[in-house]
DNA sequence: AGAGATTTATGAATTCTATTCATTAATATT
DNA sequence: AATATTAATGAATAGAATTCATAAATCTCT
């Protein structure tokens, strides 16, 4: 098969990314490279094959019939490139074993659920399980034996341990439509004086909100629990109070105007998610498949998050 | 769709030719690449994925398990990567045309037939002929615009004219199997003197047995001329003379020994093969897959080819 | 309307990495 | 045994992809 084709794999990443974000800036955020790489990228393709393969629409872009074909080519490519990877790393050494998951951050149920009915297709011989309750030292587990993997906001460090950026995002804080707040675009630690916060059952110092904003500000409101996203939701609806949850999570409730969201501070109250592991479980095969999945189900699914680059990249 | 893949189509184009080669070596000269180069990819790869992907076997090599997965994959991927350009390049200018061969070369029909029933399937829209008899200067032809390809073995320098290297090959000298030369491995201008030479209908200074060896060395053997490569092997067989033919050709009757050959002095004798147009036409999208596919065709099928680098490259 | 934020495009500089070069060890050929 | 091939490897090089700096265009919000 000779060359004559300056395509690479690198170019069809690119061009799913942007046909997933539909800009090239946020493409490039999704492949960890600059927009101005993926223009030169774009430009070099159009060039080679005498075709322009996106148009500028306004601020944002749209591929051509050309981009299309190209897209779709990508597509199958890169999907029939993980599955042979996907065999060859169950001929490798540690093809086998467990994945228990200690989940710290509950709204990530949503997209926790379909990622792991898809892992146990691909990977039936690993040994996939939820570790449920409430850990006061999550890592410790990991340490203990008795967890594989913890998915949380925060990078402990403690050595043996590795963490696995998955993406940032935004909490929101959420409010009843008729609520003397929706009138504000951006709620601010005071907003929240008098309120009531409805939360999951965590200590304070696992809450975003209350650690990173309402503490320093000296804010102290009444606080209120539930289990469930939903029954949350439910609460703020009937306005029993605010709650501050994950944008992602929110899209479909804020669309019904069941809920109304809006942003904590001038720069908006942003966390990132980590995937940590012990060293020793970071190189199984099936872990990293797991992590690659992880990531292209989130960014497919989840809206407004922002991808943060591996660490081993 | 993110990375933490180091794959990229380089490596698959290599794993290719490795599997058709059956060489590291040879894999290099089919992708115009360094030994070398090709040596450290499949370092990276090996490294990669942890596992090995070709076992040193004596002299040559052999695929493992892990490296079949990646050729059955590059071949997938590599041929739908050659429809979506072909379809890309339908959706450009010029992607319709005409594309009448002169053939200088008469063994090339070997090959040229199979590939212009290819090309027929991939191109309804472009006009394929075969443009017959002889002719003194075909590069004429081309400027005179009743031809668009001329295959042969001269890279006869003309403004507006280019020369597209497609391999080099070696010329063998032909004897029936009893004949009295066929106890020398090497045959020397001398050892023609006295034979009678049997050739394709043109003129001597088209016979590169004639102009490189013999005139040079001034022995003039017979000439007797047939059409068709088959009969010229007859004649050799009942021997009516020596023939000197490229040497895939006659892989299939020296087999049977119906014929033998040998080597023509001690370096050989080698010719280079070129597809020459106009510049003009060169560019048209058609014309390149002509190429691509001439040149993919000709290292499935001839042996003892070596791979010429393209000039646009 | 106008200021500010965000988007893509582009040329130049830089960094990175794939390839070549030079050499060795191993195997095959004569 | 001598010679020619083949693959592997570390260091040097060349080349190309990416970043940086910037401009032009578009959108948003007072």
């Amino acid at each position: 098969m000779a060359s004559l084709s300056l395509l690479e794999l690198r170019h069809l990443r690119t061009l799913a990314a942007l046909d997933e974000t539909g800009s090239v800036s946020r493409a490039a955020k999704r492949v960890h490279l600059t927009q101005s790489a993926l223009s030169h990228q774009i430009k070099v393709l159009q060039n080679h094959y005498g075709l322009p393969i996106l148009r500028r629409q306004g601020q944002s872009i749209e591929l051509t019939e050309a981009g299309q074909h190209l897209v779709t080519l990508a597509r199958k490519v890169l999907e029939e490139i993980q599955a042979t990877e996907r065999n060859l790393a169950k001929m490798s050494e540690h093809a086998s074993g467990s994945l228990r998951i200690v989940l710290e951050c509950h709204t990530c149920f949503d997209w926790l659920m379909p990622l792991m009915d898809a892992f146990r297709q691909n990977w039936p011989e690993v040994e996939l399980d939820l570790v449920s309750g409430f850990h006061s030292d999550p890592v410790q587990l990991l340490e203990e034996g008795s967890a594989d993997v913890v998915i949380g906001s925060e990078q402990i460090e403690r050595r043996g341990v590795v963490h696995h950026p998955l993406f940032r995002f935004e909490i929101l804080a959420v409010l009843a439509p008729e609520h003397p707040l929706r009138a504000k675009k951006i709620l601010h630690a005071r907003d929240f004086a008098g309120e009531t916060l409805i939360t999951y059952p965590v200590p304070e110092e696992r809450i975003d909100l209350i650690r990173n904003v309402l503490k320093p500000a000296g804010v102290q409101p009444e606080r209120r629990t539930a289990e469930l996203t939903v029954a949350i939701l439910q609460l703020v609806a009937s306005r029993r109070g605010i709650a501050a949850l994950p944008s992602w999570g929110l899209k479909n409730y804020v669309e019904h105007d069941y809920v109304i969201a809006r942003r904590i501070g001038s720069q908006g109250l942003w966390s990132d998610l980590y995937v940590s592991t012990l060293a020793e479980t970071a190189t199984r095969p099936y872990l990293r498949d797991f992590l690659v999945t992880a990531r292209n189900t989130c960014f497919a699914t989840l809206d407004g998050i922002i991808p943060l680059k591996p660490a081993d990249q």
